[in-house]
DNA sequence: TGACACTTCGCACGATCGTGCGAACATTCG
DNA sequence: CGAATGTTCGCACGATCGTGCGAAGTGTCA
């Protein structure tokens, strides 16, 4: 079956694939629209009269972003063995996906999390439940590890979901704004001793 | 001695001290002139022949927020012998302020990170050069703890700086947009665990 | 007192932003 | 073919931005 692509979806898509890279790189609030409409070569209004407003172009900006970064990070993890291995797959699949993607396009999750810090709105609640939703998912995988004993019994979940998040930002802001090179090396090696130091059977 | 302070400098203090508030909180980016006229009963124009232009005002941000930076966290800890007590001293300063100052106000060194990691001109360059002359800071340190034998002569300097400049990233993101209260203290965890894993003489 | 320096203000300018509206265009259907 | 539907554009609006310029206020000193 084909499916109906009217002329419109496609201008839809384009613009949400021009939206989301901007966004990524400068942050939500400088996507405007007379950019978007500049980079893909049509007027103002014809973008705009898509979307709706600029409010919903930040919203939908920031739901694709989710969508892709789970199809990219989780759902393939998910094929792994819970406990450990799930977690290390995770691990390796987020920085992949930094080394492969976000430090040229940058994250959203991290550009977002320092625009939306002291500004109230429903912008902020939504970026919010997904970077929540995002954590309860590997604070789960951290519990599986641990009840499969492959993590110490006394590992306290919250510390390592904030060491391995804040390892990202982290990641983040050094390849990006000190553009360091060897800032993937150095976050993959940070967590292989946090995780070495965590394990009931430490390597060696 | 009096010093001659001229009316034009205590408005220029009141300026300065209104945008850096402005700056941490929201970025350089929505530091606006009409915004710190407002909240200071003056006129646009009035703010704007003092400062000359909004670059030179965000420029100006920079240095006032890395003078007080280092008068809070640097200065005092200088005092402490050198190496690890030295060290241990500067986290204890940099993770009070944020958490007497910067949970409220923000972070111009995070924010401003973010802000700027696409991003070329003279501000981003200014930004730069005081965040490495911080790192480097913390970098001689953490040299001068392991020449004295308090950490084990196998550290990884730029390694170890990259964590602990990391954490502090990382608890800026958790306590001001998740608004987790709990991220001070989690903080304070990670770099007892991880200095505790690179001491010569562990504790215990 | 008048002259002068300094500080601040009122006002206007061009640019850019989001948004609304009616016209132009393409496409499909009767 | 004409009518209808959907997509895009041109244009204008009010708001806000940084900036420039001349006038008003405020103080100091001869």
């Amino acid at each position: 079956m084909e499916t109906k692509t009217e002329r419109s979806e496609l201008t839809l898509a384009a613009i949400l694939d021009t939206s989301l890279a901007m966004a990524a790189a400068d942050g939500l609030d400088s996507l405007t629209i007379g950019e978007v409409a500049k980079r893909l070569g049509l007027s103002k209004s014809g973008v705009f009269s898509r979307i709706g407003s600029r409010e919903a172009l930040q919203a939908a900006v920031i739901e694709e972003y989710s969508r892709r970064f789970l199809a990219d990070v989780f759902t393939p993890a998910m094929r792994e063995p819970r406990g450990l291995p799930r977690l290390n797959a995770i691990m390796r699949l987020w920085m992949q996906r930094a080394r492969d993607l976000e430090i040229e396009r940058g994250c959203l999750y991290c550009a977002g999390a320092f625009e939306f810090d002291d500004r109230e709105g429903p912008l902020r609640e939504l970026l919010l439940t997904h970077v929540q939703r995002w954590r309860s998912a590997l604070r789960r995988t951290v519990l599986q590890a641990i009840e499969a004993g492959h993590l110490r019994p006394d590992v306290d979940p919250d510390q390592l979901v904030f060491e391995l998040d804040g390892l990202f930002v982290a990641l983040m802001r050094e390849a990006r704004f000190l553009r360091d090179p060897r800032a993937a090396d150095r976050a993959w090696g940070a967590y292989e001793r946090l995780i070495g130091h965590l394990q009931l059977a430490p390597p060696r």
